[in-house]
DNA sequence: AATGAATGAGTATTCATTCAT
DNA sequence: CATGAATGAATACTCATTCAT
């Protein structure tokens, strides 16, 4: 009987241990070792599945984007009214930051090193490309439906989507306990009631 | 004349040397030698101002936020309307944004590097608060003087701050060249719009 | 039929899978990897007919010069004159030069290794050893017949195999087209000159 | 006072003390740390000077080539009979070899990764091409001059190159103790037996 | 104060070898 | 016998920092 395929499982199992250490010591301060220490794979195991640190890195980070892409692309569809669906973006996205929570401290490495791989850095591109282009469509049905004022639904959009990469932002940089949930949600209002009709 | 006035100097010039080194490269691949043929000054001088090249960094980025910190004070201080010192804010930051230019690809590893350097980080996270409150009080006149309805101000605050980081974020992740100016302004209209009585 | 049939055609066919992938890429460079594709064996597999690396460089070693070895003792002792069996070889010589043409570049190499390890140098310093013999054994029989002068024969031996080996080193080292068979005769006929009563 | 300029002092020093440590080990066993060590100077000074192992090893080889190379030419184009300057040669050869004694053991590797090294088979290759031009000019004035029959000079000029190469190569090879300096002697001297007239 | 030659700690990566299946 | 996934030892090179001058 052939050795079931466990490379997929391996795979998994070290980009876990990878975002643990990471989390913890940043990425230049993390060793390979500690990764396959962390991950229960040989050093040069690590190397059977990632061909380098930086493949990993990129793996690591495309894998987490690519999980919240999926879910947010999914809500922003769903078939409610416009500011439903933007209240419950919201929700979501405070949600991930909860659970980002032990990256807390190198979140924003992982946008510096997001930004400065070329390959990362397109599909994030593309990412927020997208829901730029999906919020500016709900915010041009909140238009139709009446929800909204005839703004410019593109600005709109870009300035949903900066609150909330703000929001993020300052709450990785901030070791204050700001009741985070509640004043992301508050600003966001703010922004919804900018947009409301009077 | 006092020593201190040369070594003031000297500070200053290799403080500039290493924005110019630390753009172009970023910080990790920034070589101590580079700085010091920028400024003019030998590899060992460079160790008579700066102890190491951690403090040299932590130098750069409090005097960096510390320059931008000035202005603001200056400007949130002002006396004219809460809706009038806003736009100017904006402003501001937008025209920081692209006095900036020449390190956007290195400015989400100062962001980086800044929350994992606990010096600079307090002092973000200070400077931020010390924002936060200013802009809760004028926001707190703005709603006293009619110009606002009664929000939640210190909500309202984080979300100013929110969005202008948000879009700096935005701004330095993608290649995209969007009119950042006029939709930075017309975001922070539709929060301010949110923010109007009717 | 005995299992060593079986394993000796293995070993062999990794043997000269081994010499095409040395002659390719050199010792050194040569992965147990790519002598595995080559002969078709798994990389464990080379373990069970070589124990190791070095092991297999040996027997290749040896592998080569015997097969070497066993023509040129079969030229040596056969009933001609002195002239015709030193001539003969020194066209076997060049055939074998010609024939080992693929490895040109690693030649040396060989050479270097053979000389590196104890086995493979004393089996080499005996081959040298057994054709310093014959060959002086030759020239004396050439004296006796009166088809060469009263010189010392072992030194007459030593400069023939000298001469030859000299000829096979300029041509590995040199990429430069001489045309080796004709200069080699051509040298040899020189010595032996030398070597003729008059 | 300007420090002095030790620098070429100090290549020659780590030059020296790399041929000490890849006679005694080979050049692959051999590892940075024994060079600095042996020479003085630290792992990174070496980096100071050499900008890699692979250059060391070229500047070495280049080095020793050149200096023989130098002595060569002086001898070759003394002015003597043709007889007496290829006599001189092979007594300097053999006194050649026995300096180099202390690198016997990797004498080949020697010329193994000469042949390897591009800039280094080029400069022997000439090297080689160079004596051979010499040695055909001294046995075509020996032919003129009546103390050699009218061969063909080039043949012979390769012929006592081989010659030497050959014995030099069994020298380094063989443990085996022959009187090395009569051998040679008598061999070149059969080879110019070949050349004479009668 | 200033220099820049010298130092040496620190780490990603490769690949011969092993061994569970 | 055969496999190939897993192991881990081993090493060149960089660069922040020091210190003799």
């Amino acid at each position: 009987m052939p050795r079931e395929d466990n490379s997929e499982a391996r795979r998994n199992q070290i980009l876990e241990a990878a975002l643990t250490v990471f989390a913890r010591a940043g990425f230049d301060e993390a060793r390979m070792e500690d990764i396959a220490k962390e991950s229960g794979v040989s050093k040069g195991g690590l190397y059977l599945y990632y061909k380098s640190k930086d493949a990993l890195i990129e793996a690591l980070l495309l894998s987490i984007f690519t999980v919240e892409a999926h879910g947010m692309r999914a809500l922003l569809t769903r078939d409610e009214s416009a500011t439903a669906r933007i209240l419950s973006w919201t929700h979501m996205m405070t949600s991930l930051m909860e659970r980002m929570s032990a990256a807390r401290p190198v979140m924003l490495e992982f946008y510096a090193i997001a930004a400065r791989r070329e390959k990362v850095r397109k599909f994030l591109g593309e990412m927020l490309q997208e829901y730029s282009e999906m919020f500016a469509e709900i915010i041009r049905q909140g238009i139709a439906r009446g929800e909204f004022r005839a703004v410019n639904a593109d600005a709109a959009a870009l300035g949903l989507i900066a609150l909330y990469e703000g929001i993020a932002l300052l709450w990785f940089m901030t070791p204050r306990d700001i009741a985070w949930r509640a004043s992301s949600e508050e600003a966001v209002g703010l922004l919804l009631a900018g947009l409301s009709p009077h």
